[in-house]
RNA sequence: GCGGAUGUGGCGGAAUUGGUAUACGCGUACGGUUUAGGACCGUAUGGAGAAAUCCAUGGAGGUUCAAGUCCUCUCAUCCGCACCA
């Protein structure tokens, strides 16, 4: 028998499958489907252990459902534009097309080395002209439905490298690549309106089998709030504030209101006719200067400092008519609800802090809803929560109380609780014009565009007679020019190519100009799942009949770091996509799973400067791939990751050498090498058959729900069994083999073709199990006496309660404790347990 | 602060509907085999105790004949978001 020597078998049958095509996708649209997608990686080059904790299982999950009869669509690819490209090109002076290509090369063989069963007909890279001619296509339809649109945007701005920044690419304030403090420019950028499906991409979560994680950071991400916008008169003045709260109740409770410093409004209080009125226009121009000065940084550190300044003007309350100061300040964002709040110290945290900066008045308006039977606060006859019916907590909180609950202190609102008086207030201000019902978002719109030069693109002309003008479908792609200079330096590189840059008019035909922004790689990645269904078609992005075949995507596995935007994106074009009558369904990912992340030996993140990063390249060349997928399969359950454990792969490799041994050694005995089902013996279904169903069970079960930890432990359980009893049949052997296969592709295939089979194991039927076989003929009963297992009784299966009891009773160790009248009750589970409950 | 998770031997982790806690692997110990080492094979392995037994699933209560599992409170760790009005 030959050694088990993994780095010349798996070569071997790498090889074998490509040339026979073995994991092709079935072209057949007949019958049932299922659509595997692991997230396409980034081409850096280099595939380390998370990759492959990412895709092997994944792997093993549709080797599982191909040999349960479906058709199968497990594709690759690589989402190959980015800004890392011109990194490395500036770096080591080569183009960003050549190392993005050798790039993809080497990983493509990396990825081979996997044994992963991928259809290596269908990769796709984004940065390549045939896909992203329709990533511009994209871009043309969704301007054609006026969700794309341009206008000025704060975007991040790197003064050093002299680029804007994706939020992503801004780690606390300074950039990603050289810690420079990180700058907010308006500048003019591409978005698309994505505010605008806000709602149907909140109430469509609801459909998703994803994780309750991921379905929560999507919610608050979108994260809808309603309320009312109140108007607030300027006093003197016709102006009006409108602010945007989710609290009416508690207006009567406002004691102030505070303006963004970019609120518009600010600059009329500066005006010279406002001057006169007062002496504050000094501290308040030095405010609002210093305020739009600061950094995203400062602004967000901050939080426990409040400042502010006086307008030196008053606004008066809608409902109270109460007169109250306006003041500027920048823990108001203009960037949410109208850029202006009613102070409300005594039902808000930030509105609290600032007014006890600025010494304003606290005002309690809302008491819990426990003390609503103290006359006193029903009838609201006092302005504060008594100390003597609070709690504890809220005497540690003071006047504060956020909380809903019975209104005081609020002219006729008072004695109501806070639900109702936001309802009144809804009606009032409705009648009275002073406000409206008012939904708020935190999501933005998406800016799509980027002034560097690798990504795709923008499909835009512009023409000094008919402005902003879509480049005709037929001219795509329009190609990303080769010879430009794309080291940094404030504009997109493209602007610095003559030939792309000017271009005629697609109207008029004129002179203009083109769009020299390139999109979002998050473009790119939006819809790259529809084209792994016909990758190659010339004539469509996708075809529409493929697509309705194959998609929504059945199992989506990647990393939880795509939790909120990609995911969020590419819902967003399914949407669109979907509005346009291109796609019959909604959602792309039907289920989502994100694997854990692995740590490195010493239970830190793996990081070169830390030197624990393990290199799977190294572990191929000492225990081959099967031995990796084993190990990461069986290392704990895959949502989780952990650390890694360099002893535990030798577990995995010693396990794959027991079964190398044990099947070889079966053949070395031709007479029980027989490939007819174990025989029942008199007494019914043997042992050996029952543990080989009951095995069957539980991997299929496992791999079907991702538990690829209980899936291995079953196969090792099996394994113990097989080799205690020393010999093998050849039923058991194909069966273990067939269990084994997803996990161990290359050793199983190997194993295969020393039986004597032609064909691919891979190909081959998974083993069914037969619910009869599983179940015991024998079981062992618990016996508890007040709950405690005193004892264990081997009886036959199906035992009546009559039988257990008597053969119990006479057991030793329960005659101790049970006699003929002590016992109040028994408790009797068929086939599981006895408990006696004795008599107090 | 808000949201989502996790907590079980020396370690990674198992455990349908509440019903044998610690499967499987690692490590360790002893034995076998081997010229030796490694590799391989076998046996044992939660803690205390001579034993009978008792104690153990982060902690404290509760429900139940019975709780790792259900309920309440609490502590710790991890992840995400965060001046969102």
């Amino acid at each position: 028998m030959e050694r088990y020597n993994p780095p010349k078998i798996e070569k071997k049958w790498q090889a074998f499958w490509e040339k026979e095509g073995t994991y092709k996708t079935p072209e057949n649209q007949t019958g049932k489907k299922y659509y595997c997608l692991v997230m396409f990686p980034y081409s850096s080059g280099d595939l380390h252990i998370g990759h492959w904790y990412n895709f092997a299982p994944a792997d093993i999950h549709a080797r599982y459902k191909r040999m349960n009869g479906f058709n199968v669509l497990h594709p690759i690819g690589f989402d190959s534009f980015g800004l890392p490209a011109e990194n490395a090109a500036i770096k080591r002076k080569i183009h960003p097309h050549d190392w993005t290509e050798q790039n993809i090369e080497r990983m493509t063989q990396q990825l081979k080395s996997t044994g992963n069963s991928y259809d290596w007909g269908r990769v796709l890279a984004a940065s390549r002209p045939e896909y992203y001619k329709w990533t511009q296509w994209l871009f043309l339809l969704i301007y054609k439905r006026k969700l794309a649109y341009r206008a000025k945007a704060l975007a991040n701005w790197c003064p050093s490298c002299q680029t804007v920044l994706a939020n992503e690419q801004v780690e606390s304030g300074k950039c990603w690549r050289c810690a420079s403090e990180v700058e907010q420019r308006d500048i003019d950028q591409w978005m698309f309106r994505i505010t605008e499906y806000a709602d149907r991409l909140l109430a469509d979560l609801d459909k998703l089998d994803w994780p309750s994680q991921t379905l929560a950071m999507q919610r608050h991400w979108i994260g809808k709030s309603e309320g009312l916008e109140i108007d607030f008169q300027v006093e003197g003045s016709k102006d009006t504030i409108k602010v945007f709260t989710t609290r009416a109740d508690t207006i009567y409770g406002a004691t102030f209101m505070v303006l963004a410093p970019e609120h518009p409004l600010v600059a009329k209080f500066l005006s010279p006719e406002s001057q006169t009125k007062g002496s504050h226009s000094g501290a308040l121009s030095d405010y609002v200067t210093s305020a739009r000065k600061k950094k995203e940084l400062e602004r967000l550190s901050a939080d426990k400092d409040r400042s502010g300044v006086f307008t030196g003007s008053y606004a008066l309350n809608p409902l109270s008519n109460e007169r109250i100061p306006i003041y500027v300040s920048d823990y108001v964002l203009m960037g949410y609800g109208t850029g202006a709040i009613m102070g409300v110290p005594g039902h808000d945290a930030r509105d609290n802090a600032f007014a006890k900066k600025y010494d304003l008045p606290v005002k309690t308006v809302v008491v819990p809803a426990h003390h609503s039977r103290h006359p006193e606060l029903v009838s609201g006859s006092v302005s504060e929560i008594p100390d003597q019916v609070r709690n504890d907590t809220e005497k540690d909180t003071g006047p504060l109380f956020t909380d809903y609950g019975n209104i005081v202190n609020s002219g006729e609102y008072s004695g109501k609780t806070s639900e109702e008086v936001i309802q009144k207030i809804k009606e009032y201000v409705k009648d009275n014009q002073v406000g409206d019902s008012k939904v708020n978002y935190h999501l933005r719109d998406w800016v799509v565009s980027r002034q560097r030069y690798w990504g795709a693109p923008i499909p835009i002309v512009y023409c000094d007679k008919c402005g902003i003008v879509p480049v005709p479908e037929s001219d795509l792609p329009i190609m990303l020019p080769f010879d430009v200079d794309y080291t940094p330096k404030g504009t997109s590189p493209l602007g610095t190519s003559p030939d792309f840059l000017n271009t005629t008019c697609p109207e008029c035909k004129g002179p203009a100009k083109r769009e020299t922004d390139t999109m979002d790689t998050f473009v790119d990645s939006s819809w790259y799942f529809l084209r792994f269904t016909e990758p190659w078609l010339e004539s469509d992005p996708f075809s529409e009949e493929k697509v309705k075949y194959w998609l929504p995507v059945d199992m989506y596995i990647g990393g939880a770091e795509h939790t909120v935007l990609h995911l969020l994106y590419s819902r967003f074009v399914t949407k669109v996509l979907f509005d346009e009558r291109l796609i019959t369904f909604e959602e792309p990912f039907h289920a989502l799973r994100h694997q854990g992340t692995i740590l490195g030996p010493d239970g830190d993140k793996m990081s070169k400067s830390k030197g624990n990063v393990i290199n799977p390249d190294d572990l191929l060349e000492t225990y081959g791939s099967d031995t990796v997928r084993l190990y990461l399969s069986f290392m704990g359950p895959y949502d989780q990751g952990g650390p890694w454990d360099n002893r535990g792969i030798e577990g995995m490799y010693r396990f794959l050498g027991r079964v190398w041994t044990l099947v070889q050694s079966n053949m070395a005995e031709p007479e029980i090498a027989t490939e007819s089902p174990t025989p029942r013996n008199d007494k019914g279904v043997t042992d050996s058959l029952r543990i080989m169903h009951r095995t069957i069970k539980k991997v299929s079960e496992d791999i079907n729900i991702l538990h690829f930890n209980t899936a291995v432990a079953s196969l090792m359980g099996y394994l113990n069994y097989l080799q205690s009893r020393k010999q093998v049949t050849r039923e058991e052997a194909v069966t273990y083999l067939l269990l084994l296969s997803p996990f161990a592709p290359h050793m199983t295939e190997e194993l295969w073709s020393l039986l004597g089979k032609k064909t691919s194991i891979h190909l081959e039927k998974w083993p069914v199990y037969d619910g009869e076989l599983i179940k015991d003929e024998k079981v062992t009963l618990v016996i508890q006496v007040d709950g405690k297992v005193r004892d264990r009784m081997v009886v036959d299966a199906g035992l009546s309660k009559e039988e257990a009891l008597g053969g119990a009773r006479k057991l030793e160790k329960v005659k101790k404790y049970v006699s003929d009248t002590n016992v109040d009750k028994v408790v009797f589970v068929p086939d599981k347990l006895i408990n006696f409950v004795i008599k107090i």
